[in-house]
DNA sequence: GACGCCTCCAAGTTGGGCTTATGCTCGACC
DNA sequence: GGTCGAGCATAAGCCCAACTTGGAGGCGTC
């Protein structure tokens, strides 16, 4: 088994022409060259070097293996600048699975901010809702996925925390969920308005785990909501709304991208906070591209 | 500094999925594997691989390095097997340089059965006379160099030997000098003759080393030959034999090939012996071509 | 809930590699 | 021709690295 170290070291012979001039060019002394070249003719079981008092020679089969030897260490030195190309954020790819309001509204920045810092990384974006984003990101199929949490509403359902206690979860930003009712409304101009009073009101709902929530809010408010509807899609549940029928709750966040039209936003009591995260995999975090891509989707959360 | 063998490990977990199963197809333990897998993540400075716990996985590094490892240890293959080829006798050059009388004779043979036995590998030929010879060999312009000795004549004179101390001395065969005089010569028809009834004779030498040898036989036969030509060329001194410009010795070998047109050929004593022998340096020896070639040239030399 | 497979961790042992020190040979220079 | 310097080989010693064994923890499966 002929190893790397042994090949520079031979190419070094060769180019010097002797074990001394070698071992100043490698940094290290005469006999630990000797020792390697005797090993290395041990290993290969034929002689590769003339010793002939004057100058060190090579014989045919030392010629092949320095003819070879160029070759395996350019491709071992291009491995390792890739590798160190990756490393040091030259290279490297990172792709993110968000949410759609998510990848509305804080992901746009973080892109921007990642591609100015380190131009020679790759970053895609694919959409998909938390329990395909946590699927996709276990299966390999994305670095990072963003998703979010709702805290628990009757001290403890740690359903949602618990699927991702192998994971790393950094949070980014909290908002807050905002009512949504439509222009007409009694409650339309209202400061705020507790959730109660929204009791017999039809409801737009969202995904199915912020429809759970919902549901979950209500029932510690006192009153089961009446859901007939339920979309994902934020101007959809605008457009709902404001067709009159029914009332949502809707992310803050969401509200940055989407026009209200024909609805109105009014503030809901009791405060209902939903907290969005970035996900990813352990040694996945070690990864510079990953680390500095989920630090630009920090910094974005900032603002 | 990336090694090869931890190369070779990290292809065998990318292609079986798992630390144990690449241990059971390297032949070592799941921690060995574990533990290069770690030494190598740290020479390159990245993770390389994601634990998930199902499956173990590629970082983006990782796929990378595996990519070019495919490369790199297709390359330290090919070289070993450019080795192996050169010490299994499949391929390897010989280059072999010869003075004119041994080539003429002994190396036919030798080179054929060399080509017959080993057919990878390549034999060359040219001819020099000893001391350039020699120096070829001295110089990595052969591998073999044929060359004759004569046996000290008056006990000490190392002058042959002595050049030949470092060097592999491989004895082939030992030749009769035969004394060559005219066709119409006293002589001519003789059994034998002595040296010293040739003294009033003019001669006829062939290279430097031979009228030196020459003229050392003469004298401590007691009279100093009367030297009128010098040709290293048999056939030459045959014409001038025959011509009747005077008489001269010569190896036994030369009359297999040289028609002695116009001279004869007779036995002279004191006998005297001409040692032909292969030359090669100490390393060169232990080269598998090297070996068989001078295997060769001494299988021919019995005959 | 138990079993099996896989991984990591810790400890011990073994082997290899490097260094220092020494001897030897060869070529150069005086 | 003798001495000096350079270079290679060898031996002894030290140290690190790698492998092995044994054990613990996790996860999926039966």
């Amino acid at each position: 088994m002929i190893e790397a170290r042994h090949l520079r070291v031979l190419r070094a012979v060769a180019t010097t022409g002797s074990f001394s001039a070698a071992a100043r060019e490698l940094g290290c002394t005469q006999p630990a060259v000797s020792q390697q070249m005797k090993a290395l003719e041990q290993s290969t079981g034929t002689p590769l070097l003339i010793r002939t008092g004057r100058e060190m020679r090579l014989t045919e089969a030392g010629e092949a293996l320095v003819r070879h030897a160029s070759g395996i260490l350019a491709g071992l030195t291009a491995a390792e600048e890739e590798i160190a190309a990756i490393a040091g954020l030259r290279a490297g790819r990172v792709r993110l699975v968000s949410f759609p309001s998510g990848s509305s509204t804080l992901v746009p920045g973080a892109l921007a901010e990642m591609r100015a810092a380190h131009p020679g990384t790759r970053v895609s974006l694919v959409e998909a809702e938390p329990p395909r984003s946590v699927e996709m990101l276990r299966e390999g199929e994305c670095e990072i996925a963003l998703a979010f949490r709702y805290p628990d509403v009757r001290g403890a359902d740690p359903s949602a925390g618990a699927e991702w206690d192998d994971l790393v979860v950094r949070p980014l930003l909290t908002d807050r969920l905002i009512g949504v009712v439509p222009e007409g409304h009694r409650l339309a101009g209202a400061e705020r308005i507790g959730i109660s009073e929204l009791e017999r009101e039809p409801w737009i709902a969202g995904c199915p785990r912020c429809r759970r929530h919902l549901v979950e809010v209500c029932e510690s408010a006192g009153f089961t909501p009446r859901i007939d509807f339920a979309t994902d899609d934020y101007p959809a549940v605008f457009g709902l709304v404001g067709a009159g029928l029914g009332v949502a709750v809707m992310p803050e966040l969401a509200l940055e991208s989407v026009r209200p039209k024909g609805a109105r936003t009014v503030p809901v009591e009791p405060v209902v906070h939903r907290e969005i995260v970035a996900l990813t995999l352990p040694d996945l975090a070690r990864v510079p591209a990953v680390g500095a891509m989920l630090d630009k989707l920090a910094e974005a959360a900032q603002r």
